[in-house]
DNA sequence: CTGTTTTTAAGTATAAAGACGTAGACCGTA
DNA sequence: TACGGTCTACGTCTTTATACTTAAAAACAG
């Protein structure tokens, strides 16, 4: 078997350094570089070219879905195996839809790890059982509906500041805006998340990648 | 020296088995011992006595804040270096307090984790100067004051209930309260935990461990 | 250029939250 | 028993949030 050359990007160091060191040991993987964001990672793929990126959703900088389809700009032919936590249940769409034909959790096995790499180098789609457990299990969340209203850029951007416990009327003034924009843009938010309230809203933020805490 | 047997306790099975490898590696270590969270670790500790525990804070069934202060009174001698992530950062103290004398980030590299292991197995603390720069930068949210004034269990109670996206009055029938003593609850928690409202709210009971998503 | 989406803004309501203060009941303990 | 802390409850007033509607710029894609 060709030797398979492996890109890891994931901004936890320590994560990274120990998945290389695994994957290091094994005969038929060549080449591991490590990216700590997607841009970095997109900077340096025609430098270093792989058969497989393993690609961590939520990141700094640029994340795992833009990473995707950029990459696959790039080289088409590249094979993308989704890292996630079981908070980026939402991205699943937006992951195969960028091009990921594998989804690993990070609480996986490497037992679990190699197979992935094995059966996407081999054209397969790999998606580790658990994932498709949580998938299964909250099919709401995970249907083309809510995946198609996704927040606009603004409405991200007033989400992120109701978080932190801004009013209407501040992120009136910090955004130079109308407060009764605000207002309309806190209803669709709520219309949108199908939340009740704030509290709702911040979960929902948080549970979306929207927020970082 | 003397070998030094470790405990990994993290929720991320691949971010252990990656710790587990780069930690085998060196020649003073002995035994390294894998938790998928503090219960697991705290009801393992006595039959695998070890040195050095290193903590996840963030973890579910048992946070590293709870496992620490049990893993002192089980083993009063052991010594424990805190994984946090960032967003960790509300957890510090309290970790100091449950007993932590090592900080590590996620992404500090491995140089940092053996440094970080023979400086806390020398009876020496070790901090790594990411984190130190970010409580250097918010003094505000790593002050004693916070710590002390700890919730009651019916506050932690109606907190819950608040991040849930019940309203007072929902509250109120829930627990067979008036309104009016929910009102009292609430605004006794915002002033406890320094919250101005409900998002900043959710946001500690996130930090503090009172809400798990 | 045209249709669509996004962003902006406003009117008019009601509901909920937040900021003061006060105070009795209960419970463990010093 | 007396004290401190918690839990309960109420009054009043101000500020914020929520719900419903309408609509005009602005940006953008086909």
């Amino acid at each position: 078997m060709k030797k398979i050359s492996v890109y890891i990007v994931d901004d936890h160091s320590l994560f990274r350094e120990g998945l290389k060191l695994l994957l290091s040991n094994l005969d038929y993987i060549d080449q591991i570089y490590e990216a700590e964001n997607g841009q970095q990672f997109i900077d340096n793929l025609a430098k270093n070219p792989v058969e497989i990126a393993m690609l961590d959703i939520e990141m700094p900088v640029m994340n795992g879905i833009q990473a995707a389809r950029r990459a696959k700009e790039i080289a088409p032919d590249i094979k993308l195996i989704a890292l996630s936590m079981y908070s980026d249940e939402n991205y699943y769409l937006s992951m195969i839809e960028a091009g990921a034909c594998g989804f690993l959790l990070k609480n996986s096995n490497f037992q679990e790890v190699k197979k992935a790499i094995v059966d996407v180098y081999h054209d397969k789609s790999y998606i580790s059982i658990e994932i498709l457990n949580n998938i299964l299990k909250h099919p709401q969340k995970n249907n083309f509906s809510s995946f198609y209203e996704s927040l606009t850029d603004r409405e991200a951007e007033i989400l992120l500041l109701i978080c932190k416990g801004l009013t209407n009327n501040e992120i009136a003034n910090q955004l130079v805006l109308s407060k009764r924009t605000v207002d309309k843009h806190r209803e669709n938010l709520l219309q949108k998340t199908q939340s009740k309230n704030t509290a709702n809203l911040v979960i929902y933020a948080l549970k979306n990648g929207y927020l970082k805490i």
